[in-house]
DNA sequence: CAATTTATGCTAAATTTTTAGCATATCCCT
DNA sequence: AGGGATATGCTAAAAATTTAGCATAAATTG
């Protein structure tokens, strides 16, 4: 599947796509809940709708309402924009996007000690999603 | 300034600042070289117009021609789009995100070792970018 | 110093996106 | 079973985005 971020999708698309990929699976009411300037409860079936047409979601019937969901898992959806911001902005450095990463957030000392030792860890084993 | 990712911009306008971020200044050329599906030069003039206007980019004269630069500094408009992306998709877990990233790419021992240590050292000082 | 090339200014058309609304079906509840 | 609430199906209008094109100015160059 490709690449949602930056090609394709129009803006309410991608909102959507985001809080489809926050909540895992949504109703139509969960993403009228989720959109910022939220619109009517119309609109946001006529999107789902297209977005299942254009290949990002399905959906399945749970009692009466649809449950949609996306057809490209998480994880690989993430690496995806991953990449595409660590190209953009960090010049393609694991290292300066791992610093603009850790400084985004508090991290208590154990926290950055795991990590540093997951990273170390890295080196033998395998990085299996 | 606010977060360009998932709200106000178009998907022109999305492709557009990535690649101004990406090359850091820009010529209209440059951007249409680099946009996908790429329309006329016509078309990107008026784009860039519109940037600006919203207050994302600015420009100056070069010789004759335009010159456009983000207004949000690019380390910036970088950690918000990737808080952005670790919340979607990493359950705002740092270390999940750094998991992914460092998937995404074959890294040496000793750049995981870097890494390591760098992360290791963000316990005491600051972070300052 | 014309001619050509490569810019911008501006206007308006074409297309895509976003939205609303009516008709109808299903569930839930008393 | 009947009424209300909450779904979807579908159609079409409104709004925003994207595009093209003509007029004009500045640089380049032969």
């Amino acid at each position: 599947m490709e690449d949602y971020g930056t090609v394709k999708l129009s803006r309410r698309e991608r909102q959507i796509m985001d809080i489809v990929y926050q909540r895992g699976r949504v109703s139509v009411a969960d993403v009228l809940k989720d959109l910022p300037d939220p619109p009517t409860y119309s609109t946001v079936r006529a999107l789902l709708g297209i977005l299942e047409e254009k290949g990002y979601l399905t959906h399945e019937k749970d009692g009466k309402r649809y449950i949609y969901r996306p057809t490209q898992p998480r994880h690989l959806a993430g690496r995806s924009a991953l990449k595409q911001i660590f190209q953009t902005f960090f010049d393609k450095s694991i290292e300066k996007t791992v610093i603009a990463l850790v400084s985004e957030v508090d991290l208590s000392d154990e926290e950055l000690d795991r990590l540093s030792q997951l990273i170390a860890q890295a080196k033998k084993g395998d990085t299996s999603s």
